[in-house]
DNA sequence: CCTTGTGGTGGAAGCGCTTCCACGGGTGGG
DNA sequence: CCCACCCGTGGAAGCGCTTCCACCACAAGG
């Protein structure tokens, strides 16, 4: 019984008897056998482990409920392959963070979660096939993401069905491709009505989202709705509004984006869209394992979830 | 110029001239010299990067505020050394999990989040020194946690100063001993005030703390506060509530622990108690780091946070 | 019976790094 | 002036795995 016997076994790969098999699958878990996760990738030259990449200002982007749901889901398909996750912070100003998380080696694929463009450009060519993103909706990587441009229009309509004339809206960054579609939805929809655009920009953040409701109302008193791109951001809105004593849905309607736990748990409940993000990181994750180059772009539907507040 | 020296210069370890030094920096940044994580961690056997593992049922747990925090705290101090995050789900009927990654190398350090004690049992001794435990306060383990105890009495003693007469308690997953202090401390307080202790087992999610409330008013109708170990839980609870017309804080008041984010953007805002999550976190990924077996059992102290729901 | 194939096997090289060790050329003291 | 000493250096081994390749034994065909 050889080394090259017993790798090839574990590994799945190269001929092997009936009877070695046998004999390796015994000998390891008699020993408790654990592979040696680095030499495997150093011999390999391609290490197993997806690294999950989230773009933003700071590390705690990271502590949002976006993003957990992310990693939730990506460690659910990365454990049933039986490979690791890793976690990293992409700074907005350091794009070539990027090559050298693909360099440092021991990760099998890397999702990215709403990155800067000069990130994407930055993708190493070694990536090529192994790298997906979500949250951006992007041609120059495969991309993953909910069809926001769909949702936003299906969102504006439905404000304006509800007899909303004034409708603002709290933008994503405006360093996501994302954003655009959504305010490019958003405008095409409230010119067909015949409405004023109200456009303040938001960071998805829940501070931001107080701010933004503030802001717009002192700029535009009149305003009797408020879309947010992101609940967190819709539920800062909401909460600004309420201490201002405005009346939500009475006064002005507010609208989210994603469908997250808390948009139930509010009171009155958060009317948002969902965003099927555990599909999607787990499609993207498959992706990236199986080295899939397919599908470029691909977008999921969301639909529209009505509770009080709009 | 040989590798012996530039690995010396790179790595800060050994003797190496001054002339030296500069001139494999200098090569470095030039070709954006890259370290080849897994042979480095092959070589040393002893990897760098910090890997969080998360108890719980299922990988769903991953999602869970608490966990967003002790994520990006964690990738906060992480990122400042230069060594990467991993992330895992420790099944609760699996603590060989906990082995299995150790074994697996690449790795030079775990925290632990909410592990159960057979997890805490089997893990193994290559890895003291390098491991550490948050969310619980076990002995068997440096640990670092807030100090629930105190905090639970505190909010008892101010629901009783508010003239509750009924707490109830959602508690966490049995498994925790952080819930059999808080439940302690709680016993000891209603004791003490003559009230009579209503207990629900509880698992820290919004569902279960909904399903929880709705028992507690059922088994005891003159129920008037309740008190959830997490606020997630809490505002769960604070959500089936309202939903069968019971006036928070009128009627019940709601306390929560922890302060995340929702805590303060529900209304009635909720009343709970801090967790200093980030500070535990960091301080858990630095004494992993530092291979300190210092400290068996820290416990931080929480402050009251009053807002409207109790 | 010998040839040509086949599937299974072990030896050995090598992945990129660290670290032990031996060695050379400086310095200071005798 | 020579020796002992030490700092800085490069050669080489080895971390645990994979994979190429040569090899053997056997089965099937001529």
């Amino acid at each position: 019984m050889s080394a090259a016997t017993a790798s090839r076994v574990l590994s799945g790969r190269g001929p092997a008897s009936k009877a070695a098999r046998q004999r390796v699958a015994a000998a390891a878990t008699e020993l408790h056998y654990v592979p040696h996760a680095a030499a495997r990738a150093l011999a390999t030259r391609s290490g197993t482990r997806i690294a999950v990449a989230v773009g933003g200002q700071t590390p705690h982007t990271l502590n949002d409920p976006y993003v957990g749901r992310v990693l939730a889901a990506t460690a659910k398909t990365a454990a049933a392959r039986e490979v690791g996750v890793s976690l990293h912070w992409l700074p907005l100003h350091a794009p070539d963070e990027l090559a050298r998380l693909a360099e440092n080696r021991g990760i099998g694929g890397v999702i990215l979660v709403n990155p800067t463009k000069p990130a994407l450009a930055a993708v190493p060519k070694s990536l090529r096939g192994r790298i997906a993103a979500i949250g951006i909706g992007s041609r120059d990587v495969p991309s993953f993401d909910v069809d926001n441009g769909t949702a936003t229009t299906r969102v504006v309509q439905h404000l304006l069905a509800g007899g909303r004339r004034r409708i603002a809206m709290i933008t994503g960054p405006p360093w996501l491709p994302c954003t655009h579609r959504a305010v490019t939805a958003y405008h095409r929809a409230v010119d067909q009505a015949g409405t004023p655009p109200r456009l303040v920009p938001g960071d998805f953040t829940a501070a931001r989202g107080e701010a933004a409701a503030t802001e717009i109302m002192t700029r535009w008193p009149d305003t009797d709705a408020v879309f947010a791109l992101g609940d967190l951001s819709a539920l800062g809105a909401l909460g600004a509004l309420r201490s201002a004593g405005v009346d939500v849905p009475g006064d002005v309607a507010v609208a989210g984006f994603d469908d997250i736990a808390f948009a139930a748990l509010s009171r009155p409940g958060l009317t948002t869209t969902t965003n099927p993000v555990e599909d999607i990181a787990a499609r993207a994750a498959t992706a990236v394992l199986d080295r899939r180059r397919s599908s470029s772009l691909t977008f999921y539907p969301s639909t529209l979830v009505l509770r009080e507040s709009a």
